[in-house]
DNA sequence: TATATCATTTACGTAAACGTAAGTGGGTGC
DNA sequence: GCACCCACTTACGTTTACGTAAATGATATA
């Protein structure tokens, strides 16, 4: 009784670790980890959200492909700037397999309206990076001055 | 003796209140908010944190026009991204009123490193912006085709 | 059997920049 | 003399996305 009790007469194909081929179906956590570049805490913590949804081994966490393209999808969200609440009702709008109509075009709406908050954060930056730079040009002329300047350097 | 007791004998020309000229030396705190859009927490909060140090009279604030350019810097710095903490650095690198020679480097280097921020902040925003415009060409498809197609909508 | 590795749960901690409530004081107008 | 407004202080609350213990369980290897 070395190869594990198979406490539920699961599916038990659980060969060798460490083979870096994706092909298995499933994949703990530790894997799923490492293949996707996060820590161990973040997948619990999107699991704890609602987010994920693996099956259990006992107590073990098993990740099916879908919960990887899940995975996937929740860290294009993430990129693209929605907070987890937003990627959570997006990919529940996803999931239900009837991804059929209105769902799509809410996930266009939604997607526009971050677009939209997108632009305008890059907008800000920008008028972040011009006014920064502006300022380093004055600080450079005072720096190149003769050293009689006064004050003024606001705005 | 309607005209206030003068508690201190200091300065006290607070004829009318409501004057939109900033032609006062001094200002107490609601109008210090209300020409500079913040809130009386934020200005508390900054005098707090170090940033702000107006005089008081009794337990009044005053705002000179010294606190007032030390605010605008506050309120730049942060436009262009420092933290309250690296605001402080910089102003009081600023501030010893011996502002000469290599506290303006100083503040030089400083701002070339939030530049860089900034413009590495910028490129991952239109990272962002390139996925999700790339992620709603996808979704739009998925709209028009015919509605017989699988999942696969991830990467 | 002892050890090492990977996993689990619970739960408090963190960072930034204030918001907000609660209770109080000072000065003014009527 | 009371109502108001503006201001003050203290201090807990908020938000997001996890980090970081701490204690324990399960599995594999030597």
């Amino acid at each position: 009784m070395t190869t594990t009790k198979n406490p539920a007469g699961e599916a038990a194909a659980n060969t060798n670790r460490s083979s870096s081929e994706p092909a298995n179906d499933f994949v703990r956590i530790g894997e799923m980890a490492k293949n996707y570049d996060v820590t161990l805490r973040t997948l619990r913590f999107y699991e704890d959200k609602g987010l994920l949804a693996p099956k259990r081994e006992g107590s073990t966490r098993l990740y099916s492909r879908r919960d990887r393209t899940r995975l996937k999808l929740i860290l294009l969200g993430r990129k693209v700037g929605f907070s987890l609440r937003e990627v959570k009702q997006l990919i529940d709008l996803y999931d239900p397999s009837g991804s059929n109509a209105k769902q799509l075009r809410l996930v266009l709406e939604k997607s526009e309206k971050q677009l939209g908050r997108l632009r305008k954060q890059r907008s800000v930056l920008d008028e972040a990076i011009d006014e920064l730079s502006a300022h380093m040009v004055r600080v450079r002329q005072l720096l190149t001055e003769k050293p009689a300047s006064r004050s003024a350097a606001a705005s």
